[in-house]
RNA sequence: GUCCCCUUCGUCUAGUCAGGCCCAGGACACCAGCCUUUCACGUUGGCGACACGGGUUCAAAUCCCGUAGGGGACGCCA
């Protein structure tokens, strides 16, 4: 049987794209990748109420930017009425489905009830046997549950799950307002659309059986189902937004980069080896549906963190200068596109230091315009003591024609031997000078971008503000 | 409450299917040393876990039984 692989990414558009989310659209991605399959994106849009199109937009925006594309669609449900109602009025001529005249209030009572005396809180089947003309009013339909055997799930990950059929509730399929409810609509599509491998959260998994029965009803073949653990906050709840960040574009404004979220969530559940770096193309390479464990995790943003700090490092630096424009111009460091050659050199020299882009256009301030003085590194290290030093390095920059950092160390360093000086005693108020920070890059690296003009300007502009203090 | 899933350092995980190589390995975080012009990076070391109780076995993190804990689902949401 050599049907293809078809897999899809099904979110609801109601809100911010979750960091759960994309984790499954991402093993769905790679999971197409790897079998030479197909991904399609569909919108479960089908609560009118709660629904947007400002959340589709988030969304698309969302996948794009963790470069997750899809091969059909996007498809929203809201389109599709006719293709549920098809199916609904199928069910209903097969005695596979009834209507039900009971209301939402009297449920809920009867919900209630059944809470308090412990018994299961499914529907109690008051009108699954109703003779024509028994009840009258709006009324929803429901599928005709079967009861009496057991559902297998066959699950990629957990094995095979068992439910008694006694549990399986008579799910409502249309709303009294003639609207189709999700368990039928993702059935429906999923099988319209020929989804060969359904991934998705665990928080579905009790859906499953419910869903495999309304498949068997329909006649449809049932897809291969994968339930991944889901990813918890630190109280080791479902991850969300009252846990701090839990939104992708969150995420991207925080200055992470896409490379580092991917490699993160890859990481949940899943390892190889001793490695935590993996490339798209190694995860593409080495990760595997069947090595992906069970229990659920907790979101580290302290990992996170040290990764995108070893992204920032890996990737070109010609790329994360790239990515750091649009940072440098939300804190309003820059107006004009600066020099990308200059850029990348800005880039190599704050690398070490930065973890996520926020932090590096922080950090690369100094480079681009003058600042304010910290107080407690002016008051340290812009003293009395350290002018006629701060004098004769100015001096001895200004000779100097060759400004790479190489010339400039093995200068200063000729200059403080004569002198017998440490050049630690140079470093901090020539570093407080340029940089305005008792903190900062290394020295001649900071010289050799900045260059000769301000590098003299600003040693001038210190030896001025010791002379006033 | 009912059904289902899960349980190795604080966190992410290796090891569990094929019991011995594990008085449990790696990573993040934390602490200390080294490197060093600052901050970092890097590097070395330290702290730190098999949920508990029974069994089976020469031998159990690994197999069996039980208990406890955590999570998810129980909607005219998806």
């Amino acid at each position: 049987m050599p049907h293809s692989v078809r897999v899809r990414f099904a979110p609801s558009p109601t809100g911010y794209l979750h960091i759960g989310g994309v984790r499954t659209a991402l093993y769905n991605w790679i999971f197409a990748r790897q079998h030479g399959g197909k991904v399609i994106l569909r919108i479960e849009d089908t609560d009118l109420e709660r629904s947007t199109d400002e959340a589709v937009g988030w969304i698309l925006d969302g996948l794009q930017w963790m470069h997750l594309d899809y091969d059909e669609g996007p498809f929203r449900q809201t389109e599709r009425f006719d293709l549920y109602n098809e199916s609904i009025d199928r069910l209903l001529a097969a005695g596979k489905a009834y209507r039900c005249y009971c209301t939402p209030e009297e449920l809920e009572v009867r919900r209630k009830e059944a809470l308090l005396k412990g018994r299961p809180t499914k529907y109690d089947g008051k009108c699954r046997n109703l003779r024509e003309g028994e009840r009258e009013g709006p009324f929803t339909i429901r599928f005709r549950a079967p009861q009496t055997g057991q559902v297998l799930v066959d699950d990629m990950i957990r094995g095979t799950v068992i439910f008694d059929e006694t549990q399986m509730d008579d799910l409502i399929v249309r709303r009294s307002d003639g609207s189709p409810t999700y368990n039928l609509t993702v059935v429906v599509d999923d099988a319209l659309m020929g989804i060969s491998h359904v991934i998705r959260g665990e928080d579905h998994l009790s859906n499953t059986p419910r869903q495999i029965q309304l498949y068997e009803a329909l006649g449809f073949q049932v897809p291969r189902f994968a339930h991944m653990a889901l990813i918890l906050g630190p109280d080791r709840e479902k991850l969300s937004k009252r846990h701090g960040a839990a939104s992708v574009s969150e995420f991207r404004d925080m200055g992470y980069l896409w490379e580092a979220l991917v490699n993160y969530l890859i990481r949940l559940g899943w390892s190889h080896e001793d490695q935590e770096i993996f490339t798209m193309e190694e995860i593409l390479e080495k990760w595997s549906l069947d090595d992906q464990r069970k229990s659920p995790s907790v979101f580290d943003h302290d990992k996170l963190e040290w990764l995108n700090g070893q992204w920032m490092k890996l990737l070109p630096a010609e790329e994360i200068a790239e990515r750091l424009l649009p940072f440098l111009k939300e804190r309003g460091v820059i107006e004009e596109e600066p020099d990308r050659n200059w850029l990348a050199e800005v880039v190599v020299s704050l690398r070490e230091r930065s973890l996520t882009l926020v932090e590096m256009a922080e950090k690369a301030e100094f480079y681009f315009r003058d600042l304010e003085y910290d107080q407690e590194a002016a008051e340290k290290f812009l003293t009395a003591d350290a002018e006629p030093l701060l004098e004769r390095a100015r001096g001895l920059l200004a000779s100097q024609d060759d400004f790479s950092q190489e010339a400039l160390h093995g200068a200063l360093r000729a200059f403080l031997e004569d002198e017998g000086i440490k050049l630690k005693i140079l470093a901090q108020p020539l570093r407080v000078a340029l940089t305005y920070r008792k903190d900062s890059p290394g020295l001649f690296e900071v010289m050799e971008v900045l260059g000769k003009e301000s590098t003299l300007e600003r040693i001038e502009k210190a030896l001025e503000w010791i002379r006033n203090r």
